[in-house]
RNA sequence: GCGGUAUUGGUGAAGUUGGUUAACACACCGGUUUGUGGCACCGGCAUACAUGAGUUCGAGUCUCAUAUACCGCCCCA
C-alpha cells in the first residue's frame, strides 16, 4: 500500500513553511498597529453556522462543504470560510458586551475546507487569513479595512494590483434591486445562458458575474444596483469612496461585482494582481466587504461587521514571482565534529552548553567520519566548525575553523565565552 | 459535478514497430586522503516503470478500471 495524502491537499515543507511563517509574521505585525488582536476558532462548527450564514443556495453550502456527522449524531462541517465561525464566537462569547471595546477587532489564519476540484492555487484544503471589526456600521470602518489590506499587501513587497469596489446596498436596495433585475432578465430568459437560466431562480445577482458572452451581453444593458440604492446606502457610500481619495487610495467601482456569500451587503471589495504567476490573467487576492445583518442572523444583536478574506496559497504564488527576499533558514553558528566515538559525551555537553548560549549548534548524529563531518558542515552552511578529540579534550585547546574562508583560530575550551566572542564576530 | 492531458529511482529524464542487464545527467553514499569541507578521479545507487486487472509466448511500451497531478468549465481565495 502506498500511501498519498488526499486529493487537493498539500504538504508544506521545510524551506516553505518559512514563507508562511513570514506572512503570518507580517500580518501578525501589521494588524496589530491597527488594534486587531489573533482569534483562534474551532475548525469544524455546527452545520448550520455556515448554512446559515452563506445561505443554503449558495456553492459553498449546497456543494462544497465538508460536512459530516459525528459520532454522536451531531452534524459538523469544516470551515469553508472563516467568518461564520468567528461572528458564531462574538455571539457566544457576549463579545458586544459593555465591557469589551467595540468594534471588536480581530483576525485568523488557518486552513479552510472546501469539496471542488483543485487547480492551480486552489485546494481542498486551503489557507485564509482573515480579519473581522465588528460592532460599527461606520463607513470610515470600511475604509480602515480596505487601507489595511493593501498596507499588507505593500509590507510583503507587492505593488501591481488594483482595488475593485461596489456596494450591495442595504435591504431594501437589495430588494428593489432584486426585482428591477428579474423584470429586465425575465423576458431575456430564452438569451440566457443555461447556467445564467438557473441562476435566475436561485440568485439572480450572479448573472452580473457571468463569463459567458451571450450573458454579458445582456447584462451590459441591465439596470445597475447603483440606481436602487436607498439614500441611506448611497450615503455609505459615497463617504466610502470620498474617503479613499482623500487618503489617496486609487480604487475602481465595478457595479457588476456580486459575492458568492448571502451575508454581504453596502461597501464591498476586491484586490485583483495580475501577475505571470496566474499567466497574467486578473486573478482576486483579497475580498472582504460588509456584513451588516450577520450577527443577527447567528443569534446576536443587530451588529454590523465587516472584514477581509485573503488566500494564502495564491499569495504565496505571487510572491514567488515577485521575487522579494523572502527569509531563509539558517544554518548553525556552529557544528562540532567529533573524531571518535569516544569523545562524544563532552561533544554533546558544550553543544548543550552553546545552545543555552544562545546560538544555534549542531553536531554529528550518523557516526560520519571527520571528512564526512566537515562535508555536513558545509552542506548546512554552518559558519564555523569546532573539531574535538583526544588530544583537545586533555590539552583543552581545539581548533575553531572559519568555513568560509577556512582559517583556523586556536580557542580555550574551558572558556566558553571566548568561543562564543569568536562566533559572534563571524 | 463535467471535459482534456499526464503519471518511469531522491531529482531532471531517455526508452525505437511490445522482445536480452531501464540510457544519460544531477543529487546522495563510499573510496583515493587510518583527524578536516567546497575541486578531481574511481566505485555504489530503480527485482522497478502510479495502483489493479486484462490481451500476448513475451508489456514501461496495447486495453480497461481506479488513484493522483495539471489545465478548462462551474465556483471561488
Amino acid at each position: 500500500m502506498r500511501y498519498q495524502k488526499p486529493k487537493g491537499t498539500l504538504d508544506i515543507l521545510p524551506g516553505e513553511s518559512q514563507k508562511w511563517q513570514y506572512v503570518e509574521n507580517v500580518a501578525q505585525q501589521i494588524f496589530s498597529k491597527y488594534q486587531y488582536q489573533e482569534i483562534r476558532t474551532p475548525i469544524f462548527e455546527q452545520y448550520e453556522v455556515f448554512a446559515r450564514s452563506s445561505g443554503d443556495t449558495s456553492d459553498i453550502v449546497s456543494k462544497e462543504m465538508y460536512d459530516f456527522e459525528d459520532k454522536g449524531g451531531r452534524r459538523l462541517a469544516l470551515r469553508p470560510e472563516g467568518t461564520a465561525g468567528v461572528v458564531r464566537s462574538y455571539v457566544e462569547n457576549k463579545l458586544f458586551g459593555p465591557e469589551h471595546n467595540n468594534p471588536y477587532k480581530v483576525w485568523y489564519h488557518g486552513p479552510m475546507f472546501r469539496y471542488e476540484r483543485p487547480q492551480s492555487g486552489r485546494q481542498r484544503q486551503f489557507h485564509q487569513i482573515g480579519v473581522e471589526a465588528l460592532g460599527s456600521d461606520a463607513p470610515e470602518m470600511d475604509v480602515e479595512t480596505i487601507s489595511m489590506a493593501l498596507n499588507f499587501l505593500n509590507e510583503l513587497g507587492l505593488k501591481d494590483y488594483k482595488v475593485v469596489l461596489n456596494t450591495l446596498g442595504d435591504v431594501q436596495t437589495r430588494k428593489n434591486y432584486h426585482q428591477a433585475l428579474l423584470d429586465y432578465l425575465t423576458p431575456l430568459k430564452e438569451q440566457l445562458s443555461a447556467d445564467s437560466q438557473i441562476r435566475l431562480m436561485k440568485n439572480p445577482l450572479r448573472i452580473l458575474d457571468s463569463k459567458e458572452a451571450q450573458d454579458q451581453k445582456l447584462v451590459a444593458d441591465a439596470p445597475s444596483i447603483l440606481d436602487y440604492l436607498t439614500d441611506a446606502a448611497k450615503k455609505h457610500f459615497q463617504v466610502v469612496t470620498n474617503l479613499l481619495d482623500q487618503i489617496g487610495v486609487a480604487y475602481e467601482i465595478d457595479a457588476n461585482m456580486v459575492r458568492g456569500l448571502d451575508y454581504y451587503n453596502h461597501t464591498i471589495f476586491e484586490i485583483m494582481v495580475t501577475s505571470p504567476a496566474f499567466d497574467n490573467r486578473e486573478m482576486t487576492v483579497i475580498a472582504g466587504g460588509r456584513y451588516n445583518g450577520l450577527v443577527a442572523q447567528l443569534g446576536g444583536p443587530d451588529i454590523s461587521g465587516v472584514g477581509f478574506g485573503l488566500g494564502l496559497e495564491r499569495l504565496m504564488l505571487l510572491l514567488e514571482q515577485a521575487n522579494n527576499n523572502l527569509p531563509e533558514f539558517l544554518g548553525p553558528d556552529i557544528y562540532l565534529v567529533d573524531v571518535n566515538d569516544a569523545d562524544s559525551a563532552a561533544v554533546s555537553k558544550l553543544l548543550t552548553q552553546l545552545r543555552q548560549a544562545g546560538i544555534s549548534a549542531e553536531r554529528d548524529y550518523l557516526h560520519k567520519k571527520v571528512k564526512g563531518q566537515f562535508k555536513q558542515a558545509n552542506r548546512l552552511h554552518a559558519k564555523f566548525t569546532l573539531t574535538i578529540g583526544d588530544e583537545e579534550l586533555a590539552t583543552k585547546k581545539a581548533q575553531l575553523k572559519r568555513m568560509a574562508d577556512g582559517s583556523e583560530f586556536t580557542v580555550d575550551l574551558t572558556d566558553l565565552s571566548g568561543i562564543l566572542q569568536q562566533i559572534k564576530k563571524g
